[in-house]
DNA sequence: TTGAAAGCGCTAACAT
DNA sequence: ATGTTAGCGCTTTCAA
């Protein structure tokens, strides 16, 4: 069925000429409308089939109201209005450094797994937008306003981002992943990350580790808070009021140095918890350097259950967040939010669980 | 401007009867056309101002036929026709298998922010598509055919990738990452890898190193044999026609066994070059498993010049592949093509550039 | 069950 | 320089 680009692409009414009946008709039996005689659907079928027909996008939009699109938007914090900003917006440099900084974590590539995962099936698409400046937040707000997508889909990477509030305050369909800093009324999805801690405590303690460290993530993240909670709140449960921790930022470089630190401070630590794979990977390597075994000397329990929690030697013991299923519910309420059938903001929080393998 | 979700958004019409003008002036307004009076733009552009309007997408796209959309696809291999699927297509499991070994790869990121930098100031933006199976290139097609993007950018990560075949056939828009391994009427971009393999081998050579192996890519991928035969040629001409080689899978831990292999057969190496950043960490992390020290004892060349390369400790020694750029140049065509400017298929090869750290 | 016709909101050719 | 008008391709009442 290959054609020329020159010839136009066939519309509805060629197909409705080509089987002998109304626009109307052939309308009904590509959405699927009952009350359609089962002979005339084929006779439809066979004319969309010969003539190649596929319906336009933009038509079917503007009578709709439906774009098919939501927009999957990695937030920052950035300049929260136009303050400062020289002339031009953010440098290309600057727009490379925060995406390169959300690619780094395997994070983001299983968020657009499971959210692609939940859209495919229903002929919804992503488009990727990244929303690190006050420029480019109101592009999101004003391609949404456009009808260019139903709604939005909105990982941020700071406490402060400001969209979250924009996106409610306009009445605009939006899921966010993770409970934001200040109450907004928007659905989201998170993590027990409370409950994450305390099993990672649980299972060093279980082991019989006896002196314990953690690598934190960085602190003013509420989900790197709510880990270190869980896991010192077990901790103390268990007589151990006092844990050494160090902060890092979620990077591997991060993990290296805070566990440097660490080492220096504590020689005779026994296991650590790092409050992401990526630390997690950082701190094995800084480890080995200091001639430690993984478990045999140190057990060291990660976060996420990331990719490279198996591709890491050894296999990491960690405490798995279901980023994928996760970001599926993201899209899937959205997608009840922009059909109307859900009105309300919900919030939708999963459990971790603790995936063991070799590293504690 | 808080605007309840009840009310209609305005349309270019209510806008018209706020300025006291017809619509196709307003619209020329908008879109920035000549010939408007000055006093007359200002009116309108209050009248937007007060009335809070937004273009309708949708509409507009209905008539200038462009959606200010390009598909962001990334290809795999798959099934090229529906054999032996299983009913349903391709699993969650593969999909995000497929996924995270795409987003593994900081590759994958700096595309997405060179094509992001293009498009962001022309307004277009990038729906995201993963075309693993059959069923996914079929989508792929349609998506566009639709009219839902105007054209596409396609990273392909299996050489026998059938999408540029199929697209080609169609006459639908569209740019390769990378010459695809059999011709095809499409514009590419792509790197001069056999250069990069040189400057490999030369740097390690003047450096003095005299028992050099390499950890090459995928052999089956073009780039990765490029790159050997570049370094091999150059190795040649230098007098050292035999280079050992391991093949890895561009992943760290392949990296990591690529050089314990030829750790084991070659005791005695002091220069490694690796086809890409990743499997150099991975070497990097081996040799200092065996005590080898970075670049005293073994000097290690990396290739890409990711994010890793500065991440990585010691910082390494790579070949830069200016993926931001060749991404950017993507979309450059792709929006050429599209506009109709540039009609015939294009190559637009960069050339690597060798950049010093500390690893070699 | 099918068809006719009225738009969805916009741009662009044409008329003024 | 501005307004009038005719669609773009589709869905969806409303009639038949």
């Amino acid at each position: 069925m290959v054609r020329g680009m020159n010839r136009q692409a066939p519309t509805l009414e060629d197909v409705a000429r080509e089987a002998g009946v109304s626009r109307a008709t052939v309308s009904r039996v590509i959405n699927g409308v009952r009350n359609v005689d089962p002979s005339i659907q084929d006779l439809v079928r066979r004319a969309i089939e010969r003539t190649g027909y596929t319906p336009n996008r933009a038509a079917r939009s503007l009578v709709t109201r439906r774009s098919g699109t939501v927009a999957l938007v990695v937030s920052g914090a950035g300049d929260s209005s136009a303050d400062g900003v020289p002339a031009g917006g953010v440098s290309a440099q600057d727009q490379n450094a925060f995406t390169a900084r959300v690619f780094a974590d395997p994070f983001f590539g299983r968020v657009v797994s499971g959210v692609i995962g939940h859209l495919r099936p229903r002929c919804m698409h992503p488009v990727l937008m990244f929303a690190e400046s006050a420029e480019a937040r109101a592009e999101v707000l004003s391609y949404l306003r456009q009808g260019s997508a139903d709604g939005a889909l909105v990982v941020s990477t700071h406490p402060e981002d400001p969209l979250p509030a924009l996106l409610a305050a306009e009445g605009l369909p939006a899921v966010l992943f993770a409970r934001p800093a200040r109450p907004v009324a928007l659905s989201y999805v998170d993590l027990d990350h409370r409950d994450g801690g305390r099993q990672a405590a649980d299972h060093l303690l279980a082991r019989g580790c006896r002196r314990i460290v953690t690598v934190a993530g960085p602190l003013d993240v509420r989900a790197s808070q709510n880990r270190l909670d869980g896991f010192r709140d077990a901790m103390a449960r268990q007589g151990r009021p006092y844990v050494p921790i160090a902060e890092g930022g979620f990077t591997l470089a991060s993990g290296m140095s805070a566990m440097a630190g660490l080492l220096a401070e504590h020689p005779d630590l026994d296991g650590v918890f790092a409050a992401n794979d990526l630390m997690a990977q950082g701190v094995c390597q800084m480890l080995r350097e200091h001639g430690r075994r993984i478990p045999e000397d140190v057990a060291v329990v990660g976060f996420d259950d990331s990719t490279i929690a198996v591709t890491c030697s050894p296999q990491l013991t960690t405490v798995r967040q279901p980023v994928e299923d996760m970001a599926a519910e993201m899209a899937r309420l959205l997608e009840e939010h922009i059909r109307g059938v859900r009105t309300e903001p919900t919030s939708v929080v999963f459990d971790p669980e603790l995936i063991v393998r070799d590293s504690a």
